[in-house]
DNA sequence: AAACAAATGTAGCAATGGCTACGGATGATG
DNA sequence: CATCATCCGTAGCCATTGCTACATTTGTTT
């Protein structure tokens, strides 16, 4: 009983700094698809595409603006300073991706696009190019 | 500028919840994992595991034992409920299918290692099933 | 311009997951 | 059995993401 335990390669990256950044991306890829659809970015249209209240984006929203990856004066709509643009543009490219290759794999629609929410934000880039590469098979 | 936002087909089910239960079921597999390597599992053990300070491990063993997925007695090893071994066991087999999966899409070991652990949580009982499909051919 | 509805902001609470600092419990070892 | 190192629990702090309730701003509509 007296083993050493081995701490994991990397991973475990402390969960919360971790899903802050997920939390960042999620949201400036919401804004530019926002933006792109319908031509602004409330705060109330982020709060109905992820299902929260109000108070929750506002909240985040100002963290962002923090950031430097949003810009948001009140009762305006929100927008995307260019390093928030840019992060967007990745993680819009890096969803893309990972949805396209679920679905080459045989995943059905449905499904690929709510895994692929999730997974985006876990695949090295490494593995992203392993997922290019097979989309081109 | 009067289109209703579309709300998310499903996902961003509340980052909150998800994120409990993302901790349950690697807390869970930890112990297990833990329990099979070294025959018991301590509470420093989880610690060095997860790179996180034994506070944090005692809390959150604390919560699980109260969801009745772990026992826990002060000082005492911590060990696994039927239902937190079943978790456990499930947890366990996603993450090996995703992490074979991945190395035989042509990702390296560390990477793949380092992804699995991420994407098991996101990853749907459909899409799991083809990629045991796709390693079977 | 007044009045109203809709959109945002603010206050303040809870749960979760980080931490340090400190103190008590356990188990080896002298 | 006394001592000491290791392990673990508790107190208490912070940040993040949820929420409800209430206040304020904006913009439309009389």
């Amino acid at each position: 009983m007296k083993d050493k335990v081995k701490a994991r390669s990397v991973p475990f990256s402390q969960t919360r700094s971790r899903h802050a950044s997920e939390t960042a991306e999620d949201y400036v890829e919401a804004v530019m698809e926002l933006i792109e659809e319908k031509g602004e970015c409330r705060v109330l249209d982020l709060a109905r595409y992820f299902n929260v209240s109000h108070v929750t984006v506002s909240r985040i929203v100002k963290r962002l603006h923090d950031e430097k990856l949003l810009i948001s004066s009140p009762y305006k709509p929100v927008r995307l300073t260019d390093t928030g643009a840019k992060l967007a543009k990745r993680a819009k490219e890096r969803h893309a991706i990972v949805l396209e290759f679920l679905i080459a794999l045989g995943v059905d629609k449905a499904n690929a696009e709510i895994d692929s929410e999730g997974i985006e934000h876990y695949v090295s880039s490494k593995t992203l190019n392993v997922m290019k590469k097979f989309l081109k098979l």
